[in-house]
DNA sequence: TGAAATCGTGGGAATAAGTGGGAATAACTG
DNA sequence: CAGTTATTCCCACTTATTCCCACGATTTCA
């Protein structure tokens, strides 16, 4: 179970360290192999599933029925996009340069710790949605009982 | 299984290098021979099957009754302008020119892991679909229940 | 407070992959 | 049947990727 974010600067060549924080954690629940996929749902943002993590959702994907638009779209960028990758001797990854471009990822990026799985979010990016605080017209049902 | 993309020249001669990730792979599923038609739902889109795979697709798609314009149309893009093609010394594949011209792809393309098949995009088609988030609005019932 | 260890970052060299061009062969047309 | 065009195969070069090493900063423990 990940959680927490992470200030993370990606070098020249698309390298990033993971945390050390989470290296154990990684190590074990993926034999270190973890796969890169984009958010479909916000720009500017990367997915990065362990791998046993990643095949319940590729296939919950994958079953959905591709006459639909909607449906392609979602299987385009997550299955046509996921790429597996492994930590160096350093325990850095290698961002695949066409998705650290799509999704606007330069030098300074935040990586938080979303549950099963890690988001990679640009610098820009994740401040502005920080910075926006969720409006009481949002609120959605399965809210409203929250004790917080 | 296929997955990913991959950044894709075709040079002047219309020849695209399949990336080394997948060169075993598509030797095991189908002893190198692929089979290249028209992506029926998107223009600026070529599919790439194993040959096995196209069988049972091609088989689906003949029996379905042609008396139905929509079934004919299926037909035409896909059996119709279906090309067996083997990759050469180098691992690089011929696109036959008609398809190539009629898809939009150019010089750079993307090559996309889509489980069962590939999917061949001009660079410019993916990137506009890769840019396009999945909207709340645009979200399907079978969506709804997805844990991602 | 100092010393050691660990973590993060950058750079460079070896290797592999991708790309382009050219020549030989085959096919097609007049 | 000959000339021209298209296709295929092969070789060589350039670019990208991967692995490894080293330096600097920060933290931790004695």
């Amino acid at each position: 179970m990940f959680q927490g974010e992470t200030a993370i600067t990606v070098d020249d060549k698309g390298r990033l360290a993971i945390p050390t924080a989470y290296r154990e954690l990684v190590a074990g629940a993926c034999a270190n192999r973890l796969v890169i996929t984009y958010n479909p749902f916000e720009s500017g943002c990367l997915w990065l599933f362990p791998h046993a993590e990643w095949e319940k959702v590729r296939d919950q994907v994958n079953a959905l029925p591709s006459v639909k638009a909607v449906h392609r779209a979602l299987q385009m960028k997550l299955v046509g996009a996921a790429a597996m990758v492994e930590p160096d001797g350093a325990g850095r990854i290698l961002l695949p340069g066409s998705q650290r471009t799509a999704a606007g990822i330069e030098k300074k990026a935040v990586l938080l710790g979303m549950g099963s799985k890690f988001e990679l979010w640009s610098e820009q990016a994740h401040l502005a949605k920080i910075r926006q605080t969720i409006g009481e017209d949002e609120i959605s049902d399965d809210m409203a009982d929250l004790r917080l």
